[in-house]
Parts: C-alpha cells; sequence; structure tokens
DNA sequence: TTGATATATATCAATTTGATATAAGGGCTC
DNA sequence: GAGCCCTTATATCAAATTGATATATATCAA
C-alpha cells in the first residue's frame, strides 16, 4: 500500500489539507499503524488533484498560507475500493528500543537504564493517548473503537511484560514496587549523572 | 538507525553471509523488531568493508556462488558502539490489515472475513515461531529470550482481541468459545443470517 | 521435462524519509 | 521590543530504502 491509498483513505472520514493529513497519521487512532511523511504526502496529493481522485478548497487564512483542503471525489472513492481489494501486507513492528536491549552489552548500564525507563513512559503515554481518543473525540466509527481497542491490549501487555521483567535487563533496581499503586518512581542507583541531550540518528 | 548499523549488531551475533542476514532478519528473533532488504543489505556490507568495519571470507562452494562471509571488526564493533549510544527512535507498528479494518465499509463482507481469518492464523503463526526459536535454536543469550518474551506477550495480547472480539468486525460467526472468563458481555441476540464458513487461504 | 523452491550475489527505478526552506503568528521571558 | 521557540502551513530534495528483477546452480516434485 503506498501513500496515495493512505491519503485516500483518510479523506473518508474527512476533509483536510496535507498538514493535518500529517498531523492524523502522527496522533490520532491512525497512528498506531500507518506513517507517511510531508514529502510522500503533498506530491500524492498534487497528482491525485490532476488525476480527479480528489479535489481542492483554498481556505484563505489570515496571515498563515493558504489552506488547500481536500476532499475525496466519487472516483477517488472507486479507486480507493480496489487498492483495498488485496491481501494486506503483513504487519510490520521496528523497535530500535527492543534492537538496544538485544545488544545491551555494547552499552553502557546507566544508559540501558535510561532507555528501559523511557519506554515505560511512552508506552503509558501512547495507552494514555488512544484511552484520549476514544473518551473525547468522536470514535464513533465502530472500527475506530475496534482498532484501538487492538492497540490498547497490544501495547498494555509489552508495557506490562516490560514492568514485570525489569529485573531480567536491569539486574534488579525497583524490585517490586510496581504491585502496590502502579507509580514507581524512586531509582536508588541513580540516572541523573547522564544528560539526556542525546539525538537520533 | 541504519542498514550499516543493523548489519553490524547482526554481525555481534555470528558472521553471516548478506543472504544469511536478510534470512535472520525474515525469521529468527530479529525478524519481530527490524527489517532490511537485498539492496540495502548488500551494498551496505561492501561499503563497510572498504571502511574496515567488517572483513570478508569467501568460502567456495560447489555450484552456487561463493558464499560472503562478514565478520565484524573490532573498529566496526567500536563504530557500533558509538552508533548505539542514542536515544531509540520510537517503535513504528504498521499494519494494512487494520487500515483495511478501519475502512470496512469500502469491501466485500467476504474479503473483510477473510482477511480477518488471516490475520488470526498469522498472528498464531508469529507466536509459534518464536515459541520454536527460544525453544531449540539457541537463546542462549539473555537479552534473545527477553526480546522473544516482549514479542510473544504483544501478539498474544492482540490475538485474544482478534478472537474475543471479532463479532464486532464480523457481525457473529463462530460465535462463543471464549466467553467463559471474558470480559465482553453484550452479545445476546445474533443475527443468524450467513453461517458459510471461509477457510480459504 | 517443466516448474517451483532454495541458495547466493547484485543492481536499479521508484518510493519514501528526514531534513530543510519559507513565511507569518503567538507566547514566553528578560 | 528583542530574541527565541513553537505551531500552522506548503513545498522541495538529497539520501536511504524498498521491491522487483537478473543471473547462476541445485534439488525436489509432478
Amino acid at each position: 500500500m503506498n501513500v496515495r491509498t493512505l491519503c485516500l483513505g483518510i479523506l473518508t472520514f474527512k476533509e483536510a489539507s496535507g498538514y493535518e493529513i500529517k498531523k492524523m497519521v502522527e496522533e490520532d487512532v491512525f497512528g498506531h499503524f500507518i506513517d507517511a511523511s510531508y514529502g510522500s504526502i503533498y506530491p500524492a496529493l498534487t497528482k491525485m488533484m490532476a488525476e480527479g481522485l480528489v479535489n481542492v478548497r483554498a481556505e484563505e487564512q489570515a496571515g498563515k498560507p493558504d489552506k488547500k483542503v481536500y476532499a475525496i471525489t466519487p472516483f477517488g472513492r472507486q479507486e480507493l475500493a480496489a487498492a483495498l481489494l488485496v491481501d494486506p501486507a503483513k504487519d510490520k513492528f521496528k523497535s530500535e528500543f527492543m534492537f538496544q536491549i538485544m545488544l545491551q552489552e555494547f552499552l553502557p548500564k546507566e544508559h540501558v537504564a535510561q532507555i528501559y525507563q523511557s519506554q515505560i513512559e511512552y508506552l503509558r503515554d501512547e495507552i494514555e493517548k488512544i484511552r484520549c481518543c476514544v473518551g473525547d473525540h468522536q470514535v464513533n466509527h465502530p472500527s475506530m473503537s475496534f482498532v484501538a481497542g487492538f492497540g490498547e491490549a497490544s501495547l498494555g501487555a509489552g508495557l506490562k511484560f516490560l514492568e514485570d521483567n525489569r529485573a531480567q535487563i536491569l539486574g534488579d533496581e525497583t524490585p517490586s514496587l510496581t504491585l502496590v499503586d502502579g507509580t514507581l518512581d524512586h531509582n536508588k542507583d541513580q540516572i541523573e549523572g547522564q544528560s539526556k541531550d542525546q539525538k537520533n540518528a
């Protein structure tokens, strides 16, 4: 599946600008199983406009550049339906965190402890975001709550595993605290010595 | 993280050819959280050889082309350690299956039923593969069993969700086996319209 | 015998990423 | 009231990566 199909699919839920589509695949329920960058979204929309799969409405805005709001056309829906009628590709999960864990022997203990904690916090955040999505925003769409439920289940199980098997990787620190109320906080073996200005490669 | 780092990481476990590295990211424990294609692996190995990060040993084989077995050098290990000392990028999960489910209204019912069943079987296979990996093959490496455990937990929860929430997407077919202790409740009356079994591949 | 599958390396067009440029507005602080 | 960062918004582009294909041989099955 390519970015074209992805954009068409999103536009069936509501009309949107390229910028908004990007936000949706970053933050919305969509974000948990699809991905795309500006560099592919904008050209895809331009091309699909020329082909009549979408149409545009320029929304003038004080100061900011005009927002180009795209909407899917009947022809676009037709193309989408055709593009979807294939066996979906296998799920793909990428995790640099897991890669680093596999190679922990090459890393300072403090680094491993730090990324482990960050990963736990990241997963908690993601789960929280899904719950918010389902709560406030209209996840009236039945398949949306299904997809959200799946994400919550998977991420929840992963999080629980990380919480339960900390000792396997980090030796022992914070042994069994999560049982009380779920708020583990104090790492007696401090990580504070390290700066946290590491950049992604 | 790029393919270079990925190859170096894998080569710390054992020396391997480009072909074998590809197999490893396809089938081994690695396969559950990293990915790479021939088109990126081969050039990466060639370049890293020129840079002294790996070295090669040509293994002659009857008939087949010589196998070029790559091994990581001390300099390669040094570079790997440096490349790993960054905040890992966010996990990324891609699922065309979920995308199709979100857009099920554009798809024939039978197609949805078919991909749903395939997805369940696919997840069962993946979990089985992980268990095999841990069983026979040497997952002596402690972090390998950790990573395998994480995968099993996440995939297992996802699989259970699909099994338990079938009705939410497919209407009703194959209704109740998991209902004994399950949390889902509001399934009193079902539409018994179609009970065709679809076990197509 | 034909076809399919597996080992093995390699290339390359097409797609996609990730970073950057441009431009205006708002908010923060000092 | 200047400096700075963040957000909205579109767009481009080098570099990385994919996915498909080519080449060659061996084996197994129909």
